[in-house]
DNA sequence: TATAAAACCAAGCGATCGCTTGCTTTAGGA
DNA sequence: TCCTAAAGCAAGCGATCGCTTGGTTTTATA
């Protein structure tokens, strides 16, 4: 997918494709897609409806390249906070931190990630499933490193870590606990490494 | 909320207001509350669009009329799994598995109640948030039974797997496991009981 | 400084949105 | 059987939607 009208030279210093893909990133995860229209997004970037397509093709577009870039933004936090710790448990609890802190305190792209459905995207929904995906992959590379009994067992653990870091939203509130007090208090309910 | 336009007599037999609250389960649980239409829920029941308006003073109201439904379903399904058994662990057990089934196997009310987001119902959103909220503390009760060490540890593996269970639509497939069995690898991740 | 492309404006297109109004058909209670 | 209310039709309102088109301004490069 090439930047929108291929451009032949340098883009201009003054060029706000970013702003604007700031400013969708905070409507969509604050709004939904379907609830932000295109006037209000010119309007967040003093721009005219009309100029948005000069940037980017579609509404539709414009979604995943916001969604491209949230999983970006999560791939590279969970990798830094990955990165120098070295027991296995501790790897997937410092990426389930980066996880949420990314889903919460971060910016607005990663709640993009986990709040908008693929079928928004229309005829470009695989793109957002394929983007999701090897994300997922990321993460099951470090619950695989665990040495759980079976396939089975890491297959379900991820599912069920992402699955509730990713609700979190839903109940989180700012002035409560920190990300990496949740995730610790939910690592304490899991059975590290027992076979029952 | 009494049915809409006050009948001051019987409704008549031939009344499609839960035909219609039908369709509008279905077309929100599947393709979200913007992306569905007035005249796409009055083309589903064979109503023209103008007639949705005696049953209903406007969309959202319809989307509080589906959401409540849906609670009442998963509640009762709950309240009927869990009725009889004895364990507190097979009772939370029981009432994941019968959460799940109402989402995935179940009616489409259900899975409006995890997919459309309160907010989307403009001004009515606390009374979403409200049922919501009315459920969960049936399910908290269930999780105090278990005498965890403290109420963190309750309230954080209420949140973890209501979280978990919730996410499951979004990687679901019919074919493969069921409901149950989802749920009891889940639970044999947990550490029951242990206080580390 | 001349020029070509980048970036955006101005205006509006056709389509679709949620919803209203006035009228007609139908069923149920007396 | 008659009458009233329930239920829905027919038609369209104003607003908003995503998007297009043609022209204008601005910046970087030569």
């Amino acid at each position: 997918m090439p930047p929108a009208p291929v451009p032949e030279r340098a883009p201009r210093q003054d060029n706000r494709r970013n702003a604007l893909l700031d400013a969708a990133a905070n409507q969509f995860a604050e709004r939904g897609f379907h609830a932000t229209s295109t006037r209000e997004l010119a309007a967040a970037v003093g721009m005219l409806p009309g100029s948005i397509y000069y940037h980017f093709p579609s509404k539709s577009d414009l979604l995943v390249a916001v969604y491209d870039e949230g999983v970006r933004r999560i791939e590279t936090a969970v990798a830094q906070a990955v990165d120098g710790v070295e027991a296995p448990w501790a790897r997937v609890e410092a990426a389930c931190t980066a996880h949420l802190e990314a889903l919460l305190d971060g910016s607005a792209y990663a709640r993009v990630v986990v709040r908008v459905q693929p079928e928004d995207a229309g005829e470009s929904d695989a793109e957002l499933i394929a983007l999701r995906d090897r994300y997922e992959a990321l993460f099951a590379g470090l619950i695989d490193d665990l040495d759980l009994p079976d396939a089975e067992a890491s297959r379900a653990l991820r599912l069920l870590l992402l699955g509730a870091l990713n609700w979190v939203q839903h109940w989180y509130r700012p002035g409560r606990d920190a990300p990496h007090v949740i995730v610790h208090r939910f690592m304490g309910l899991l059975a590290r490494g027992k076979t029952p």
